[in-house]
RNA sequence: CGGGGUGUAGCGCAGCCUGGUAGCGCAUCUGCUUUGGGAGCAGAGGGCCGGGAGUUCGAAUCUCUCCACCCCGACCA
């Protein structure tokens, strides 16, 4: 066994550094490169407890973030430029949220219906706004055909006569086909959504959080009133915040968006802003209010009851499978994925602990009747969603891969378990060699009031870290102490959210951003306390703004 | 679109300066041993070294030229 180059080991410095140094004192060197290239330590030394995702959040939380998106097998690249591949634990997740989110927006009287990928380029024209905010990233289509050149290679033929954009949302295309479908009051209200998928061509994507394409939500919706569109906008905005916080175990704060983060094409656009483990903020999802911007460019008109021809008013509302970066962010630790259980894909998994093949077909068989007895049971409104992993494979490597995947609920079944009638089970919101030992009748019985438990804790965590995180700041030098970095590249409070008194405007808000990279994340609807002042202008303060770094 | 970098086995890399047709770790497969935790030992399979052209007896290595991807900026659910 010979120290392989030092240079073998650079490409992993950054992540690295403290095991590196251990090893090469120790000088376990097959162990460090075996470790680099799992991407994971393997150290055995107690002092650095070993951790199933490296680095750790603390130590480099993008890459973190990257780590356990792989790790928990939810999704990667693809070989298309900014797409991603998601994979099947990653789309059970989001199919779960797809699934809560329907029933609520069926719950509020709303219909699904599905329209076309592309759009015409006149359409996408008519909006000023809109326009202004999209054309940079549409991918556009032009042609209709492919065909061979000289030297055998497909190249586009058949230009179109008008090229079509991959919609990066649909409201014009949509606009233009409720317009045919309204005439008459009588033809309104309509409450409909799409789930779809959308191309945006982003510059710099990250999987989940930004990519091209992502698979998204959009409902849209024609009123004859400003007041019922105002209504509809925050009932939608309403109904998000409950899943987030029922389903998802995650707090968020709400607000309007400023001038400067409106949707383009907007009359008002409502927001709910989650803070990730890194204090940053995530809008996991936006309602808006279209008034009468785009019944006007689409020609959205009805007859109404006193005889007047009238533009309807619009609005639109969508939550995307960025929600499930979000999750990663907000409940992850650096044992990987935590899952609420709510949308876990699986709540519980039983690990079967075979030891030789004599007892393995009646333990197999043990453990499906068991997982069927638990299937039986239900939580939330559903039946609990069992696995058994029955796979070939260690029990060590299949325990960790479950860790990793922030399955709630892990249960070990072994033949010592199975003569007595136990399980051994852990629970992935608790540490993870804590575990404890319950009869079949025991666990039957407090199953639903556990993953119960788990949600709520999942949610008690969020909620005191967003909470430990957000100031409530009175002036510059209290945003400064969060927001400026000092000579060691970080501010004097942990990064997080500020609460401010706000009398601001769209150029102050282009100076936070250009000094600090913080933005008006939202306006609470909460009024400033009475007497109160700008934080930054010293002017009598409108409202109260919510400050952060976001993604 | 500007600045920097990288393309060698499924993944992560070495080899390139000083040309002699390919190596390491992990993963994979097989056997034995282990087994309440993310094994051990032994063996095996897997690469026209991003594409093309050139120099040369000979190119992963030198030259030219394409292409792709990554990082940093401008943009964003």
């Amino acid at each position: 066994m010979f120290a392989p180059p030092f240079s073998k080991l650079t490409f992993a410095k950054k992540q690295l550094q403290c095991q590196i140094q251990i090893f090469f004192r120790k000088t376990i060197m097959s162990a460090a490169s075996k470790a680099l290239s799992q991407g994971a330590s393997k150290t055995t030394n107690n002092a650095m407890p070993r951790t199933a995702i490296t680095p750790t959040r603390a130590d480099n939380y993008p890459e973190w973030y990257q780590q356990v998106v792989d790790q928990a097998d939810l999704a990667e690249t693809s070989p298309v430029r900014g797409c991603m591949v998601i994979k099947p634990w990653g789309y059970g997740l989001w199919e779960q949220m797809q699934q809560k989110l329907d029933k609520r927006f069926k719950d509020t009287g709303h219909v699904n219906a599905y329209f076309p990928l592309l759009i015409p380029l006149r359409l996408l024209q008519k909006e000023a706004d809109h326009v202004e905010g999209f054309a940079k990233e549409c991918a556009v289509v032009t042609h209709h055909r492919l065909a061979t050149d000289a030297s055998g290679k497909l190249v586009p033929a058949s230009p179109l006569e008008e090229p079509m954009v991959i919609r990066p949302t649909s409201e014009t295309i949509i606009g233009e086909v409720y317009a045919g479908w309204v005439k008459s009051y009588r033809d309104l209200p309509i409450l409909i959504n799409q789930w779809a998928n959308v191309f945006r061509w982003e510059m710099r994507t990250r999987l989940f959080l930004r990519t091209a394409e992502f698979l998204w939500q959009e409902g849209h919706t024609v009123h004859a009133t400003a007041a019922e569109a105002q209504a509809e906008t925050e009932l939608m905005w309403q109904v998000y915040a409950d899943f987030m916080q029922d389903c998802l175990a995650m707090p968020v704060f709400m607000g309007r968006k400023s001038a400067n983060e409106r949707f383009p094409g907007a009359v008002e656009s409502y927001s709910l802003e989650a803070m990730m483990q890194d204090g940053k903020a995530l809008q996991m999802g936006t309602s808006h209010n279209l008034g009468q911007n785009f019944s006007k460019s689409a020609n959205i008109q009805f007859l109404d009851k006193d005889g007047q021809h009238k533009h309807a008013y619009t609005t639109s509302w969508g939550v995307s499978t960025r929600m499930v970066g979000g999750l990663i962010m907000a409940h992850g630790d650096d044992d990987g994925l935590i899952l609420p259980p709510r949308i876990a894909p699986s709540q519980l998994v039983i690990i079967p602990v075979v030891r030789d093949a004599a007892g393995e077909d009646a333990l197999l068989d043990h453990c499906s009747k068991l997982a069927s007895q638990l299937g039986s049971l239900s939580y939330a409104g559903e039946s609990v969603r069992v696995h058994l992993d029955k796979r070939d494979m260690r029990g060590g490597d299949k325990f960790w891969e479950w860790v990793k995947r922030g399955i709630p609920i892990r249960l070990e079944v072994g033949l010592r378990e199975m003569e007595q009638g136990t399980v051994t089970l852990y629970r992935r919101d608790q540490g993870s060699k804590d575990r404890i030992t319950l009869t079949h009748d025991q666990l039957a019985q407090q199953l639903p009031t556990m993953l119960q438990e788990i949600q709520d804790n999942l949610f008690a965590r969020a909620k005191a870290y967003q909470q430990d995180r957000t100031y409530h700041i009175t002036n510059r030098q209290e945003f400064e102490a969060i927001f400026a970095k000092g000579e060691d590249g970080v501010g004097s409070k942990p990064l997080g959210f500020a609460i401010a008194p706000w009398a601001g405007d769209g150029a102050l808000e282009d100076a936070l951003k250009k000094d600090f990279a913080v933005t008006v994340r939202c306006i609470l609807t909460t009024p400033p306390p009475a007497g109160s002042r700008c934080a930054f202008t010293d002017q009598p303060a409108r409202e109260m703004v919510v400050l952060a770094k976001s993604y």
